[in-house]
DNA sequence: TTATAATTGAGAATGATTCTCATTTACATA
DNA sequence: TATGTAAATGAGAATCATTCTCAATTATAA
């Protein structure tokens, strides 16, 4: 797909989220979708402006909440004090592992987590949009460190 | 029990986990202890304040660290800024589903949760110290009214 | 083209949390 | 029971991710 193509096919899903697809936007959709991971708003306006695109730290942060809003972009809070965002591609939610020695966050899907959230709204007659689920803990690789140690 | 039974079984727990029982952390953990749901810092400290126990918000906030990090309580993340916290009851896990309309906090516990997540930290050789699941979406009242409009 | 409502940029403001450092406290030891 | 010392505390300053403000710019409908 051309360059041009992939602009105009973002520019379309804004469109049909009634959200201007101005250039700012174009490209921080851009950048999520071909990073297909979560990123903090600071690092992604790096990101941007090593590429030459003029786009300012307020206009990342707002961007993002309305993206978040209208369901193109999840927000993910890993609790150390600053929010992610990553692309939001429909039915493939994924979860957290934390690894709280080296930060390393490992992403995981698990299908009877989708079919547990169901049963638990239904019980409390709760409808859900989405949901979270982070396990913190030791990753494998600093669980032989401690043993070395 | 009476109030110093209370204080001193709260200053054993303390020292037990190598810390200091001092007024200041006998308060926090007593008041934790009696309210049995998550609280904020700040809504904690004028909890205490307005009983009358003298202590500092930097104390607040180093405390409930502290304590967080012995596993005497737990820091919980809902996204909206601010952390909570909460007693600690081993075996007793739950999580929350949070209505995004009204704010309400649902606490539900789920044992088939426990068993997905060592599931899933076995697959990853994962050491889980800690999980946490957060369902956003609609409670039953927010529905009601959603349908009424 | 033009009008206008939405969007943006730049930097100031906010606010929860952390840090600093002088003072106080818990407690091991004499 | 007195004392030294490392840990804990209080008060307020500092931090820093995020939000706000407002004048300038831009997308699009007419």
């Amino acid at each position: 797909m051309t360059k041009s193509n992939k602009r105009e096919n973002i520019a379309k899903l804004l469109r049909e989220k009634s959200l201007k697809p101005t250039a700012q936007r174009i490209s921080i959709l851009g950048e999520l979708k071909k990073l297909q991971t979560h990123i903090e708003a600071e690092e992604l306006f790096y990101q941007l402006r090593k590429k030459n695109f003029k786009i300012s730290l307020a206009t990342i942060y707002r961007t993002l909440e309305r993206l978040s809003q209208k369901g193109l972009i999840k927000k993910v809070n890993f609790g150390d004090g600053y929010m992610r965002y990553e692309i939001n591609l429909p039915d493939v939610h994924h979860d957290h592992l934390i690894c709280e020695e080296c930060g390393k966050i490992i992403e995981f899907f698990n299908p009877e987590i989708e079919g547990l959230q169901n049963n638990i709204c239904s019980k409390y007659s709760f409808h859900s949009t989405n949901h979270t689920m982070i396990i913190h803990g030791t990753c494998e690789d600093c669980q032989k460190k401690e043993k070395v140690k």
